[in-house]
DNA sequence: ATGAAAGCGCTAACAC
DNA sequence: GTGTTAGCGCTTTCAT
């Protein structure tokens, strides 16, 4: 079934038809509900590609993953963003291209995807200290909004970000307030620029309090478990180990636990664990026994929705000014529930 | 740069240069070689919309999610199958399209999918005891590959899949053969198709050796930490408890050996621990100290190229005779490596 | 070996 | 309010 046809069903001319369902004000309202039954009933739906070629859009929103380096695909977080986004694109009639490409031919893909068409603009994951790809996309005239920002870059760009420097300001905090004076930070790779956030939040927290920063107690890499749990055992092995660890993720706390329980400590006694993730119900604070974790998935979620919403405004207006909108990560500290909840 | 243009450009028409830059046989090698240099130089490539409506392929393949049980694109293998896919997509010019929909619009995301045109085919994931999915695909008369089987279904259909039961019953019979004679089962949620075979290869190692399978050593659920810690804990509360446990993924296992902890018991003496997820170099068997795992990740992502593979040969030959493959999991059990290994 | 012309299914000027 | 016409950029007969 084509527009064609359906016309000639209805004794219309596809021009009405078209205009008739896109919801043009000048067709009279009773061919309106004519030509919606009849689209209905024969089970109508406007070919993509046609449209596509006709509007001069792609309906299309390309993500491009580089997969050489493993640790954003596989991210769990990159799934909840996804998740975010794509509930906004199937609101909107928007695609979401997903392109898997080897790291080093990331330039290319970007502007394949621009010539060829296939997409109205790109979302941007992962930005890494002095990224290059905002500016490549600023050059192509490629409309992108960045989830994350570029700390050594100098141009504005579109953006949306979680105060990450606030999070793990306040989650640092969170331990001095419990007493602790030596707060370890088991982070993630420092080219990234969220882990450099967050680093920065961790050590503002340290020096209105004028607790020393203690590079020994400062680590960063992929955050697996493997990560975690290596990083925490080092550093439980110094002269004078820490007595709590801020993590930067669940998996690296789940290894930092790990180190802990294997040197003989006892979880909430002797040492303290508080990473940014939620899912984390069971990881124990010093205290008072109770669960204590930050929740980022739902705000990556949430972020994946703003994402979207704004590139997709960016698009419709044709306003290449850049946006941006910092979020405030839900965050729960100490949260007084019983029993660590199971989900 | 448009085609029309090139070619005035090459003073050709647009039918010779788009002959000469497809491959077409009848035009002369010098002017293929004058083209291509052409549209090398001016960076020419051709409309993505025209040449899906011209041709009336949309060259894409959808990945339908539906979100609201959240299992599906929370779990990094999904993310891994999606690698792979898109490793194949990319190499074939095919774009991979995400649909993320409320589960109960699943099937009107697939009859759109089809008439609009967005896509040549679909991949289907995490297949359900008696899924309606394929049945539904089959009289919409889409292309498909299912990433899985599905055991309550009759008629013949496509699919790839890991040979789950073979890998459990190897993994079960591996604790056996370590003189275990109470082994646990902590498994995914049992409508899940996948879960079912797991459980069967369990208990075909299991009457094998004319052990009684006790359905108290056997759970079911959401494969999560959590889920692994309750599970472990309630069984390591029976009166006979189990001396090993068979859990069926990373977070699973990592909440069972926490249950082992809390109860005291030492892990790699009381108690082993196998499952089906690399990145588990940590867990320790019962006997050997040594790592154990089973590699299920890499194989997931070979079972995404192996389906996007098939699912593009079916496209281009218009063959709509069901194929299949079944892989066997890359499967790694007491490897003799020294210490666990961190990645 | 090359070109002219038609057409893929839709939208958007421009009439009426 | 509705219809006519001309594209969007490509592929594909059909001529030559």
């Amino acid at each position: 079934m084509n527009l064609k046809t359906l016309a000639q069903k209805l004794g219309l001319s596809p021009t009405t038809v078209s205009r008739a369902l896109n919801g043009y004000p000048e067709v009279s309202e009773t061919t309106r509900a004519r030509v919606s039954a009849a689209a209905k009933a024969a089970n109508y739906h406007p070919n993509t590609q046609a449209k596509r070629l006709a509007t001069g859009r792609a309906m299309a929103i390309g993500h491009i993953i580089p997969i050489s380096d493993r640790h954003e695909i596989v991210n769990p977080v990159f799934a909840d963003f996804i998740a975010g986004a794509g509930e906004v694109y199937a609101r909107k009639g928007y695609d979401m291209v997903l392109t898997i490409v080897p790291d080093d031919e990331e330039a290319r893909a970007y502007g394949e995807l621009r010539s060829k068409g296939n997409v109205d603009g790109v979302l941007i994951h992962a930005p890494r200290v002095n990224d290059h790809r905002v500016t490549m996309l600023q050059s192509l005239g490629l409309p992108y909004v960045l989830h994350g920002r570029i700390s050594g870059i100098e141009t504005s760009y579109s953006w949306v970000d979680v105060n990450n420097v606030r999070a793990f300001e306040r989650a640092t905090n969170f331990l001095l307030d419990l007493g602790h004076q030596r707060i370890a930070l088991i982070n993630g790779i420092s080219d990234m620029d969220f882990a450099r956030r967050r680093r920065r939040g961790y050590e503002r927290a340290l020096e209105s309090r004028d607790i020393p920063i203690d590079a020994q107690l400062i680590t960063e890499g992929e955050m697996t478990e493997a990560q975690g749990h290596d990083h925490a055992r080092a550093m439980l092995a110094l002269p004078n180990p820490p007595t709590a660890f801020l993590t930067a993720s669940l998996l690296s706390a789940m290894g930092t636990r790990r180190a802990v329980e294997e040197a003989g400590l006892v979880m909430g006694r002797d040492v303290s664990i508080v990473t940014h993730d939620d899912e984390l119900g069971y990881l124990k604070n010093g205290t008072a026994q109770e669960p204590i974790f930050t929740a980022t998935r739902s705000s990556v979620r949430e972020a994946g929705r703003r994402c979207a919403t704004m590139l997709i405004a960016q698009i419709d207006s044709g306003n290449r000014q850049p946006i941006s909108e910092l979020m405030e990560t839900v965050l729960v500290l100490g949260q007084s529930t019983g029993p660590a909840p199971s989900r």
